[in-house]
DNA sequence: GTTGGGAGAATTTTT
DNA sequence: TTCTCCCAAC
């Protein structure tokens, strides 16, 4: 028997060896949530809990692995049968296995962002005569998306929302209509159809809800703040047979609201779990008391939020954090450079130091000067290596391939050859009944003969690739599927397409060392829409890319670092100008603390008073961001200019 | 129908 | 600065 008392504080133990029934636990940050999680999975197990009986709910890839590596840690390999993953894979799973009662065959596709995207451009193309006054394909995205995350009336977000030019919200509608139409004919579905789909098929066939609610003995979910309506429902429901939810969140971290995640479902918890525990972790593990100190300071003025405060365990590190008042951004960048040269020589590696902004483009700048230094640095970029153009030319390759061909993948691949455009690869995606499988000879005869002349030698040598793939059996080896693409045709594709050929041929080689061990192409495929550039970083990855991390705080939620530095503490920046506009200073103070609460040691705060906009004359001038002012001055050292 | 050039816009956060 | 859209020439 495990001594649980010994590895837990009081509060931990009490979540960790909760009984049976629902469990609300406000873990605030740096205070064990992971830790209570891993240990409430083994803790259970240890109880006699089968692991292919717990279903393990996180909000992004990276978590979910974190979750399992460490729970793995504790109790061995038998972790493996745990289902476990995000919303989105354990939705993908349960349409997988349900799909034509939800509407879809088993083969469906997963659309990503660009090809969601793309799809309902043609939507609106075909409903909208004049679409140049219209809203764009992204803003009726993300209207289309906030209904469906919200379960909102779209039409009534249309009328809200204020359009410079009239709008009428029943195109709006109709948009809307046409583009599900253009995804059912496709069997395809897109990121937010996941979870609105299951969220259907459970309400349609209860039946099927039973299996899985039975089934699930027990369900935790991790970031419950950062649920939406749809996600919310949907834990209700799988959770409803044995009732054994633990709900693991920080209202004071729910950075999501643009994705319709809304922090009233962890205050709402307990109504509609009645009799639910509650368990507060607030000692803080992470952070010295004078960072603790300002992360306080700086929720407090979000009066809608638990009012919880984060209680210090570790020694004081001596030292306030630093508030920076710089000229400009070189002058910041000198700032940033000298902190963390102060910071190497006092002992700390680069991989102890994170730089953290509110926007990937605010990191440009420095980016530079890190590079004309020769300071080590990892950054993670805005583009993922999932939606690069020659990654996603490589997957549909594959797709076409292992027999997976859908009418995006055909369509993407026949681009490639010259003299192929979008409307050639229709007509031949018609011509050949919608449907492309390299295994029967007169599909692969009959997309031969439909090749235009112009492009009949570059399709000998892909269909050449298509034969070896079936004869080296490669479906079981998609590492080796990737490098034949490369070497057999697609290198020389990239050569007399792009100046930077050899970057691109990179990402591919990083592609093809994505296959886990034993996992197969088809595998592969069904999950790669839900990766994330993330994903491309496993843990072994990062640890092995030294020098300072410069991430997002997106990003850097879950993380932390002994060294922490924010940039561009002003306003329009952090607080994004957009956030202001859109009256959400609320989310991006939480978003500010989520970026304090990564500090353990040391904390800057750099405000720069001036900034050249790129590509024009002059300056544009700043103003400190209100989060810099609402700091008490006692909590903090004020610094102007450089050390 | 495709492709290339050129002008123009824009640049949050993630599954 | 990089992507995106639009238009005109093959």
């Amino acid at each position: 028997m495990t001594d649980w008392a010994a590895l837990l504080n009081p509060e931990q133990l009490e979540a960790v060896t909760a009984p049976d029934g629902p469990v609300l636990v406000l873990a605030a940050a740096g205070t064990g949530k992971t830790r209570t999680l891993t240990h409430r999975v083994a803790w259970l197990m240890e109880q006699g809990v089968d692991p292919r009986d717990i279903l393990l709910l996180t909000f992004t890839n990276r978590a979910a692995r974190e979750m399992l590596e460490r729970a793995e840690a504790l109790v061995g390999p038998a972790i493996g049968t745990l289902w476990s993953g995000t919303f989105h894979h354990v939705c993908h799973r349960i349409l997988r296995q349900n799909a034509r009662e939800a509407g879809r065959t088993p083969s469906f596709t997963i659309l990503d962002r660009a090809d969601a995207l793309s799809l309902l451009n043609r939507a609106l193309k075909e409903v909208v005569a004049d679409t140049r006054h219209f809203p764009k394909k992204e803003v009726l995205a993300s209207l289309i998306g906030k209904a469906a995350n919200t379960e909102g009336n779209l039409r009534q977000l249309a009328e809200n929302i204020a359009f410079e030019e009239a709008v009428d919200p029943d195109k709006v509608l109709e948009v809307a209509g046409r583009y599900a139409a253009l995804k059912e004919a496709a069997n395809a579905l897109d990121f937010d159809d996941l979870l609105t789909f299951t969220l259907r098929l459970f309400r349609e066939h209860p039946e099927t809800l039973a299996r899985y609610a039975h089934r699930f003995r027990h369900v935790l979910v991790d970031e419950y703040q950062d649920t939406n309506t749809i996600q919310a429902q949907l834990v209700d429901a799988l959770a409803s047979h044995h009732r054994n939810l633990m709900a693991v969140g920080d209202d004071f971290q729910c950075i999501y609201s643009w994705r319709g995640a809304d922090f009233r479902n962890i205050m709402g918890f307990p109504e509609r779990w009645p009799g639910c525990r509650i368990v507060k972790l607030e000692r803080n593990y992470r952070s010295a008391p004078e960072i603790l100190a300002i992360a306080n300071a700086t929720i407090a003025n979000n009066p809608e939020q638990f009012q919880k405060t984060l209680l210090p365990t570790l020694p004081p590190a001596g030292r306030k954090p630093l508030v920076a008042f710089l000229r400009d951004a070189a002058e910041q960048n000198q700032m940033v450079i000298r902190h963390i040269q102060r910071a190497l020589q006092s002992g700390y590696r680069p991989e102890d130091i994170a730089v953290l902004y509110r926007a990937h483009f605010h990191a440009m700048e420095l980016e530079l000067d890190l590079r004309r230094l020769r300071v080590p640095y990892t950054l993670t970029s805005g583009q993922g290596l999932f939606e690069s153009a020659h990654v996603k030319d490589a997957v549909a390759f594959l797709r076409l391939c292992s027999g997976l061909a859908d009418f995006f993948s055909l369509q993407r691949v026949l681009g490639l050859l010259p003299g192929v455009g979008p409307k050639t690869a229709e007509r031949i995606w018609a011509q050949l009944g919608g449907t492309f499988d390299p295994a029967r000879e007169t599909d692969r005869l009959g997309l031969a003969a439909r090749i235009p002349k112009k492009a009949q030698d570059d399709w000998r040598a892909l269909d050449g690739l298509l034969a070896r793939y079936r004869d080296e059996g490669l479906a079981e080896n998609g590492n080796r599927a990737v490098t034949l693409f490369l070497e057999g045709w697609y290198n020389a594709y990239l050569q007399r397409t792009y100046d930077n050929a050899e970057d691109r041929a990179e990402d591919l080689a990083a592609l093809a060392a994505q296959f886990r061990k034993g996992q197969s192409v088809p595998e592969f495929l069904n999950e790669v829409a839900l990766m994330t550039n993330l994903e491309a970083e496993n843990a072994q990855a990062l640890a092995d890319r030294p020098g300072v991390r410069l991430s997002t705080v997106h990003q850097a939620k879950g993380l932390e670092w002994p060294v922490v530095i924010i940039i561009w503490c002003n306003e329009d920046y952090f607080p994004s100008a957009r956030a202001i506009m859109e009256d959400l200073a609320g989310e991006e103070r939480r978003l500010f603390y989520v970026a304090l609460t990564r500090a353990k040691q040391d904390l800057l705060l750099c405000v720069p008073a001036s900034r050249r906009v790129p590509g024009k004359e002059g300056v544009q001038y700043l103003f400190p961001s209100r989060f810099i002012k609402q700091i008490p001055n006692d909590l903090v050292t004020k610094r102007y200019g450089l050390y």
